[in-house]
RNA sequence: GGUCCGGUAGUGUAGUGGUUAACAUGCCAGUCUGUCACACUGGAGAUCGCGGGUUCAAGUCCCGUCCGGACCGCCA
């Protein structure tokens, strides 16, 4: 096998041999990156008078959310410990137990499918602090971002980030982690089609891109097309423009709906107008996501750039078949002005920073009273008794005097990728899994004896 | 759970349904040698991921399955 640094080795070969792997010079710098990552923060938040504090990794089962990692235990057959998805009860538990300003580089585990930027296994810089607010707990991950970019690769973030509320980000980007390094933006044009005798766009969200002076073809947009295809819309209409609106849509459309579209995105000669219409975040997430293709496709991205910026004002809850789930997690405080009279429509004091359209992190303000915890459970449709079941321990304690609190968790895998220029997270992590959460290297998961289950009473099914 | 791409000597790849599966690199042997990415000659090395099927004939087409990767669902 040959250790040079650019490497075409098929990924299972290398995950089987990861030791040879390693000794590329990129991989090392990149885990010389992570080190550094990782001592920066240390420093930062340490110099902020905030306590490293560890929490059990053998816990218990969450009651929502990713799937558990389970453990049993052998001194009480039939029961399981979980690993964590995250620190969080515990985080919360150390306001209450009055360690007022806490962090950790935290292992957590979620039993999910995997993606390019998704291990089974994750680090994340966890963190929590009592009396404070949304504004400070913002001012403080700048510092820390901006103080990790300059000790790992000295670049230099400009503060305050941008802030940008959710229901911007999803109608300029057609995402919640926008990436900023390029414009496009999409236009949202509803109100055009509102009344229109176009019955396809009637009545629909309908939203816009605007690309000046395109040269892409029929066939470029049928592609466009099945991408959006792909996140439940209809697909992607368009029109052109030369010295008139021509083709596609545009002999569909009335004269005052094309003069209403020149005036909200001004045509020249060439340009091309692409449309999804349907339900509103439907429409919005797939032409956002042919916003990615064609930055992407037309070179419009500088990889050199980092933007850095945060998405606050997200939805409390959001719809299930049966009723609603948390957003976030049920422990997210409501905005004040939503609190009295908290309803599904309820806006929650969250905050998510993203850089270059990854979620870099994401935290909230908690809820310290427990009157108002137990009407959000109440309309997340949970049943006091299963409630006091999967989590009593923890609304027993916010009755003993809880301060306001909040915090926030980085994910570390994603920031060292960011920092180090690479889209996949195995090249991150020293001993990574593979697509399919499985270890080449160890063989891991692996089998047990029936002697090592018999003592923890598993069977095996079938 | 679903969609798509890939799986061929140790490694990385090529390979219109048709003779003995090709190339690079690595390995072995020899020749040469002021080498330093040596050069030259020769050699070994492939159940074409696995199992079925279609066909006179399958690496190639079809179905299933396993493995790697990307994506949708999922990931509070």
């Amino acid at each position: 096998m040959i250790i040079a640094n650019q490497t075409d080795a098929l990924e299972d070969t290398r995950l089987k041999y990861r030791y040879l792997d390693l000794r590329r010079p990129v991989l090392q710098q990149t885990l010389k990156t992570r080190a550094t990552l990782m001592q920066a923060t240390r420093e930062y938040l340490d110099g902020l008078d905030f306590i490293e504090l560890e929490t059990p990794i053998l816990t218990k089962s969450t009651p929502e959310g990713a799937r558990d990692y389970l453990v049993p235990s052998r001194i009480h057959p039939g029961r399981f410990f979980a690993l964590p998805q995250s620190p969080q009860l515990f985080k919360q538990l150390f306001m209450i137990g009055g360690m007022e300003r806490y962090y950790q580089i935290a292992k957590c585990f979620r039993d999910e499918d995997l993606r390019a930027d998704r291990q089974p296994e994750f680090t994340q810089i966890d963190i929590e602090a009592s009396f404070v607010d949304q504004a400070q707990v913002m001012t403080m991950t700048e510092g820390l971002v901006a103080h990790v970019f300059k000790q790992t690769i000295d670049v230099t973030i400009p503060l305050p980030f941008d802030v940008l509320t959710y229901d911007e980000a999803m109608r300029r980007y057609g995402s919640d982690k926008p990436d900023r390094r390029f414009g496009l933006e999409l236009l949202d044009v509803s109100s055009v089609f509102a009344s229109s005798d176009f019955e396809y766009l009637r009545g629909q969200s309908v939203s816009m891109l605007h690309l000046p002076n395109s040269t892409l073809t029929r066939k470029h947009i049928d592609a466009l097309s099945e991408i959006a295809k792909t996140y439940g819309a209809s697909g992607v209409s368009f029109m052109k423009y030369d010295t008139d609106f021509t083709s596609g849509i545009a002999s569909k459309c009335s004269r005052e709906e094309l003069a209403a579209i020149a005036s909200l995105a001004q045509p020249s000669a060439n340009d091309l107008y692409l449309f999804v219409a349907g339900d509103l975040r439907v429409a919005q997430t797939a032409l956002g996501q042919v916003r990615l293709h064609l930055g992407q496709e037309l070179q419009l991205i500088n990889d050199k750039e980092y933007d850095v910026c945060w998405v606050v004002d997200w939805p409390l809850f959001e719809p299930t078949d049966t009723g609603v789930t948390s957003a976030h997690h049920p422990f997210t405080s409501p905005k004040p002005q939503t609190m009295d009279a908290l309803t599904k429509d309820a806006i929650a004091q969250a905050y998510d920073v993203v850089c270059n359209g990854y979620e870099l992190g994401g935290g909230s303000i908690r809820i310290h009273q427990p009157a108002l915890q137990a009407k959000v459970l109440e309309l997340l449709g949970m049943s006091k008794e299963r409630a006091k079941e999967q989590f009593g321990f923890f609304l027993e304690a916010l009755e003993y005097g809880t301060p306001p609190h909040g915090g926030i968790a980085l994910g570390v895998d994603r920031f060292v990728m960011l920092l180090t220029n690479t889209t996949n997270i195995r090249d991150v992590i020293a001993f990574p899994k593979t697509a399919s959460a499985q270890d080449l290297m160890s063989q891991a998961p692996g089998d047990v004896s029936d002697a090592q289950l018999s003592e923890l009473q598993i069977s095996r099914k079938k």
